[in-house]
DNA sequence: GATAGTTGTAATCGGATGATTACTAGCTGG
DNA sequence: CCAGCTAGTAATCATCCGATTACAACTATC
C-alpha cells in the first residue's frame, strides 16, 4: 500500500537519499518510539525500519545489531532527557528550580516514546550489555541531579520518585486522567 | 540433565502427580518469577514450564494462552500486594501505618519477580488486553490507598511514587546499593 | 564518462516459539 | 479389575524474526 518512493504525507521526505549520519538519527528516532511502545524484546528490526521508511536489512546494517540500536536509542533518550533537565533555568531558590524541571519532563512527551523507552531499559537491568548501559544512564541522571541541579540525596529520591511515578502512568495509558 | 521425575533438591517434590489446581498454583508461582525477570514477550511458554518442572504443552493446556497464564500471574501478584499492605496492622498515626506497609513492600522482595512483573504489566498498557488488566490493578491499589488505607491523594500518589522508584532499582539489579 | 565508494533493497536462511495433535500413564468408582 | 477420566508428555507445525548475502541505484572525482 506504500511504496518507498511515495512520500505519504510523513514528516521531512523520508523517501530522499541521505547521508547514513542523517539516516541513522533518523532511524534513532523512530527506534525510541518503537522500542517505547513495545519493549525491547517485543520490537522487531522491521517495526522500526518501516516506522522510519527503510528497509529491515538497512536498519540492521546500520546499527550492526538489534542490541546496539536499542543502545543507541536509550543514549538518544537520556541526552535529551539531561538536556531538557540543564535547560530548565535556575530560579533563585531550589523550589522553582523543581517545578521547572518538572515540566521539562513532561514537556518531553512531545518525544513519542521517550518515558517509556527509559522505563523499558530500567527493567533490563539483567541484560548483559543493556543492563549496565541501564544503570550508567541512571546514574547519569542521579549525578546530574545532585552534582549540577543541587540536590540533596533525599530531594534527588522524591523528584526521581515522582518521575517514575509519571513513567508508570505514561505506561498505563493514563496520562488523560492526570492533566495535574 | 534433569529428567522430569529426579527431584534436584527442588522445593517440594514436583515430579509427583498432582491436582490441576495445586499445578496451576505452581506454575503460576514460577510465571511470576519468569515474567519478572525477562517480561511479557521476552518469556516463553517454555522458560515458565521448565521452571515449574512440566512440559510445556501442560502450561498451555492449563492457561489456554500465554496471555491468560500472563494476566493469572499479574493477579496473583496483586492479591499478595495487597494482602500484604492489609497484614500491616494499622497503628495510632497515620505515619506508622506507611512506614509498616512499606516494610511490607520490601518483604514482598521475596516473591521473586513480584515487582518487576508489576511494572512490566505497568508498561503493557498499549496491550489490548493485558492493558486493561494492568490499569484495573493499579486502580485497585490506588483505591485500597485512599477508601482503605485512609490516605488523601497526596500522600497516596508520594507512597505509590516510592514504590515505583523502588520497583526501579528492583528492576536495575541496584538493590545492593539500597539496604535502607 | 568510467571507476570507485556509498546508499539502499530483495531474497533468503536458520533458529526460536506458541500452539496443536496424538499419545501414555496413573487414578477412581462400580 | 476394568472402564472412564484426569494428569502429563513427545512430536510436530506454521509463523516470526534477526541476520546474511547478493545485488542495484546513486554520487562524486579524476
Amino acid at each position: 500500500m506504500s511504496t518507498v518512493k511515495s512520500n505519504q504525507a510523513g514528516i521531512a521526505d523520508a523517501g530522499r537519499r541521505m547521508s547514513s549520519d542523517e539516516r541513522r538519527e533518523q532511524i534513532v528516532e523512530a527506534a525510541i518510539a518503537v522500542f517505547g511502545a513495545k519493549g525491547y524484546v517485543g520490537t522487531t528490526t522491521d517495526d522500526v525500519a518501516r516506522a522510519a521508511s527503510v528497509s529491515q536489512p538497512y536498519v540492521v546494517r546500520l546499527f550492526g545489531t538489534k542490541e546496539n540500536l536499542f543502545l543507541a536509542a536509550l543514549d538518544s533518550a537520556l541526552e535529551r532527557l539531561l538536556a531538557a533537565f540543564r535547560s530548565a533555568p535556575d530560579g533563585d531558590d531550589l523550589h522553582d528550580r523543581g517545578e521547572l524541571m518538572g515540566q521539562a519532563y513532561l514537556g518531553l512527551l512531545e518525544v513519542r516514546g521517550l518515558h517509556q523507552i527509559l522505563s523499558h531499559a530500567f527493567l533490563l537491568g539483567a541484560h548483559p550489555v543493556i543492563g549496565p548501559a541501564a544503570r550508567a544512564g541512571f546514574a547519569r541522571v542521579w549525578h546530574f541531579l545532585r552534582d549540577d541541579a543541587g540536590y540533596t540525596s533525599e530531594e534527588a529520591q522524591k523528584f526521581l520518585a515522582m518521575g517514575m511515578l509519571i513513567n508508570t502512568m505514561v505506561g498505563l495509558r493514563m496520562t488523560g486522567e492526570y492533566g495535574k
